[in-house]
RNA sequence: GGAGUCGUAGUUCAGUUGGUUAGAACGCCAGCCUGUCACGUUGGAGGUCGCGGGUUCGAGUCCCGUCGGCUCCGCCA
């Protein structure tokens, strides 16, 4: 039979009370997190979010609710009245509140609770129940203290965000969920309207335009924790809905946005007691690519990509020949002291850079005796060549990779990470955040042959590059050149993981029209998609810019996770559904009828 | 859309060359136990080996398909 909780209030948490409560009356209510009965005498862990305080029963000493406590089970609700008692020789070090057990006086069963489909407390998180499993039952696996401090952790970052944007005149407002889809980017979540049958609405893949307009609006400086939703596949740090900090200022120069994301992000990580420097170090997009092989550079160790190219010239080895003939490159990583990779580990590894699309993966191990999987194309003289130009020394092994630039940087980045983290090369207590500048304006499509932008069409080039544009939109045989032109864009990287990006947008009517032209969008397309947009930029539109940060990429960071559904309460799989809800589901044919819907198959 | 990997008791896993009745630990149930905190101890219950098909005298094991979890490529202005 269970109790009514009544009138009575607790007193503590289960994580609050010291020897210095020793002698107090007090009421804890919470979980069954352990029983251990001994007959005569029962000990329960009693857990709340705070902690976990021992509760002890005899029966020797109240009876009564000793034999309640028979009935207990894992995760029942129970209040428990008691006094706080200091542990005498058995002090328990790993709890905080082991100094002290409450002895009860009286028991409530406040509910009971069925036996939980896996088990919450695992000796290691390595045992933990599969993930399907614990996401169907969420609302259990966020019982754990390690989630429950994920999403603590979370609401402070988003508290330390907003006291930072409050305190320098920020003005924070919300725009529509609701919005109108636009083709470009990525895939619209699109809800249909019931009002008006046959049209739909779009979910925001960020608030990019509103906050720009906000800016036309005279507001100045703006932020919004927003909700953004993208209709495209997962990874472990991708869901389709997730949340950005949104920031967007009046009259700034690139170094004044920079200000920002420095400012910010320096605020939220001393929650985690970390000290980045005041100013960030910077790389220009086109050096992280040449040294790293990324836009998002993990800086927590080094081995950069060196270009053998030069020495390759004179090889009439096929694959090396046709490579630099076809304007490609030839680049290498050395990872230190693995000259004693196995056959098996180097295949291992071309398995891995093969699927960024290298051919294969050419090595040289040097030691007293230097072998290479290119010794008979290459010979002693030109492999020796090699070793010296990549500074590799005795021990270490000569990671090569030829192909085109894209593919080189791709796959040699890609290693380079991936050899990090099997060798144990990160040091988890360091943080490496840089700034990546001047990304470029435009990425040349394959498929179509086409230049999309490759931050958003809004978008401003560099001054520099100002000429430059012109010529590429204007000169139809010089539009090779648009992928020349660099942007004012910029991301913020913290150990590998691109945590923010924005630019300097475009104010002018003329240069935003020549941007839409290098898209290959039609001035009646642009005014089609985006005329209000247009319109609104010929009524005195400040020169503005901005950044986006992920505020779930931010929290892994500080939650020490790689997971992004370690940082978010209620996550979905990897196909996009939820477990728990069983989302997404069908709907009610009148739901159909009523929004004019038709499921075609 | 593609690739890899995993799927055996409530949970985590083992399961030999295809061969008797599919095991262990934890959890669960019942008993004993006065200082445990991974309590101990005695006993017990618990299995559509993800699902479907095939090969075979015989399939958890081999083959084909399929579903689901995770990771990656494509995708993510």
């Amino acid at each position: 039979m269970l109790d009514v909780l009544g009138n009575l209030e607790r007193t503590h948490t289960c994580g609050e009370l010291r020897e210095t409560h020793v002698g107090q009356q007090v009421v804890l209510m919470g979980w069954v997190a352990k029983k251990r009965d001994f007959g005569v005498l029962t000990f329960i862990d009693l857990r709340d979010r705070e902690g976990v305080t021992q509760v002890v029963l005899s029966e020797e000493d109240k009876g009564e609710a000793h034999a309640k406590a028979k009935g207990l089970r894992g995760e029942f609700v129970i209040a428990v009245k008691g006094e706080v008692v200091e542990r005498e020789g058995t002090h328990n070090a790993k709890l905080a509140t082991g100094g002290i057990e409450v002895h009860a006086s009286e028991i409530l069963i406040l509910n009971d609770a069925k036996v939980p489909p896996f088990q919450l407390e695992v000796a290691g998180s390595e045992n933990l129940a599969d993930e399907s499993t614990r996401l169907k039952y969420r609302y259990l696996d966020l019982r754990r203290p390690q989630l429950q401090h994920n999403i603590r952790m979370r609401a402070k970052a988003v508290a330390a965000i907003r006291e930072y944007f409050d305190k320098r005149d920020f003005i924070e407002i919300e725009t529509p969920i609701l919005l109108k889809s636009t083709p470009e980017g990525a895939r619209d979540f699109i809800v249909p309207s019931r009002i008006h049958s046959g049209k739909f609405f779009a979910l925001p893949q960020s608030p990019q335009i509103l906050k720009q307009l906000t800016m036309i609006s005279g507001f100045d400086k703006y932020y919004q924790i927003a909700r953004c939703f993208r209709d495209e596949d997962l990874r472990a740090d991708r869901q389709p809905e997730f949340t950005q900090l949104d920031m967007e200022m009046s009259f700034p120069n690139r170094e004044t946005i920079y200000r920002e994301i420095q400012g910010m992000f320096n605020h939220v990580l001393r929650l985690i007691d970390v000290e980045l420097p005041a100013e960030w170090p910077r790389l220009t997009h086109a050096e992280a690519m040449r040294r790293y092989g990324s836009d998002k550079p993990d800086l927590r160790f080094e081995m950069e990509l060196q270009d053998l190219s030069d020495n390759l010239r004179d090889t009439d080895f096929a694959p090396f020949a046709d490579t630099l003939s076809g304007g490609g490159e030839i680049k290498c990583i050395v990872a230190k002291g693995k000259a004693d990779y196995s056959r098996k580990q180097t295949d291992d590894l071309q398995e891995y850079v093969k699927r960024y699309g290298a051919g294969a993966l050419a090595w040289i191990k040097v030691g007293d005796e230097t072998t290479s999987s290119l010794l008979k194309v290459l010979g002693e003289k030109k492999i020796a060549e090699l070793v010296s130009a990549s500074a590799a020394e005795a021990g270490d092994i000569v990671l090569i990779v030829a192909g085109r630039k894209s593919v080189v940087a791709a796959s040699l980045g890609a290693l380079r990470n991936e050899i990090a983290r099997r060798e144990n090369l990160i040091d988890r207590t360091k943080y490496a955040c840089l700034i990546v500048t001047e990304f470029p304006m435009f990425e040349h499509d394959e498929e179509s042959d086409t230049y999309v932008a490759a931050h958003h069409p809004f978008t401003s080039p560099m001054d520099e590059d100002l000429e430059l544009f012109k010529t590429a939109v204007n000169d139809p045989s010089q539009h090779h050149l648009l992928g020349q032109v660099r942007a004012k864009a910029y991301d913020a990287v913290i150990n590998g993981y691109e945590c923010a990006g924005g630019s300097i947008r475009i104010h002018q009517k003329d240069i935003q029209a020549l941007n839409f032209k290098a898209l290959g969008l039609s001035s009646e397309m642009a005014r089609e998609r985006f005329g209000f947009f247009l319109d609104a930029l010929e009524y005195g539109t400040p020169p503005h810019g901005g950044f986006a940060a992920g505020i779930e990429r931010t929290c892994m960071i500080l939650c020490g996770t790689e997971n992004i559904r370690d940082v978010m309460a209620f996550p979905k799989t990897a196909s996009a559904q939820d477990l728990m809800m069983d989302s997404p589901g069908e709907v009610d044919t009148s739901q159909l009828n009523e929004l004019s819907i038709k499921i075609a198959n």
